[in-house]
DNA sequence: ACCTAATTAAAACGTACGTTTGAAAAAATG
DNA sequence: CATTTTTTCAAACGTACGTTTTAATTAGGT
């Protein structure tokens, strides 16, 4: 194995990404992804056996890094000498989604993950499981922070956090919409207003 | 034409509706419509002629009534003596779409509502054109109430307002959701607790 | 009751889907 | 360099899709 086949495998994996983000799994056909790919249509069973595993490596190859860095964030603040505002612990569940952008350039792994939402539930599962850790560890971090609030009301908060993050990521470049492009300045100035749009609910 | 005819079309517009909801419109087929309404194949392209102006039929049959009550409410402010507070603003656009579900037995026309902004493009804009109306005059009524953020700052927050509703009904029912059923004192404490969620983030 | 139009029904249309096959090509191994 | 393994390729697999066709059936008007 060399070059050849990885990169046949990762030319697959990006053109997945998009196809999924713009059309959802169902619409999406593998032989839209291999045209665009410009492999055989062959490779897909071959490197990934079938749709649903593709799209599991799809999920796996975006979501580790967002996964590790928020994690490594969220137990830096659970270590600090004091308790972390509701605004600095939301930073960290914003911020590193919306900067993964400025590593690329385009917005697509963004629009995929906002797609994993509404796709049937298997398929939710595939990349709910993948950040089951990240959700825990947030909630474990916010009861701390507000101890007056149950966790059931916590989570459906916080689950309404993640849904304006996908949101304005899902939108993002629309004329109207927040998030103007991936520019650096653009991802600080948007993380900056979605924070202070949802801090004041997070308290009740 | 008499109950039969109509009796038929109704029945396929129902149970699209969910199919749709649950599935999206690429992962939904004619024939799983069909099938689980009890009508023949050739019934939907002899009642709406393909399969993209069922959904049409969908959208414009389930959206009507809730449009209708928001944009009589939201007229309803604005006709009213004094300003109206960001709270009651708030409430228009959220209550009426939550309950509707106390009119059904299901949940279904509001997940297809979400289901309606993650489609592709072109399916998108159906429910888009039918909403239009009343984000421009819930936007009007907010530039009053809080003049000292732009249109386009309104606009967003507004859309997130949106986004926060729908991922409510979407996953209403499920163990944490916050929409535990369609009881009406379950829809009452849920509208309250979201617009309590929001609106502080609208007032900046 | 008859005729006309509206509706339902069964079957087939052509196309595209995800997946598999088996042989050719390329890369790695000794 | 021969050989074994990995990877690519063209073609075909069976299945299911949205839509159309043609005939049977049903309901309404006179």
């Amino acid at each position: 194995m060399a070059s050849s086949s990885a990169d046949t495998k990762e030319q697959i994996i990006t053109v997945a990404e998009r196809l999924f983000a713009e059309r959802g799994f169902a619409g999406t056909t593998l032989r839209n992804v291999v045209s665009e790919a410009g492999v055989n249509l062959a490779a897909v069973s071959y490197h990934f056996g079938s749709k649903e595993e593709l799209f599991r490596a799809v999920v796996c190859r975006f979501a580790r890094p967002v996964i590790e860095q928020e994690l490594r964030l969220l137990s830096e603040l659970k270590a600090g000498p004091e308790l972390p505002s509701v605004e600095a612990i939301l930073t960290v569940v914003l911020k590193p989604s919306l900067e993964i952008l400025t590593q690329d350039t385009h917005l697509m792994q963004a629009q995929f993950m906002g797609r994993c939402r509404t796709e049937p539930k298997p398929i939710q599962r595939i990349a709910n499981e993948e950040f089951a850790a990240v959700t825990e560890a947030c909630l474990d971090l916010l009861q701390r922070v507000l101890p007056g609030q149950s966790r059931l009301q916590l989570h459906w908060k916080l689950d309404l956090v993640i849904a304006s993050l996908i949101r304005v990521l899902t939108e993002a470049g629309q004329p109207y919409a927040l998030l103007k492009s991936n520019r650096p300045e653009d991802i600080q100035a948007t993380t900056q207003q979605l924070v202070q749009f949802l801090s004041p609910g997070m308290r009740s």
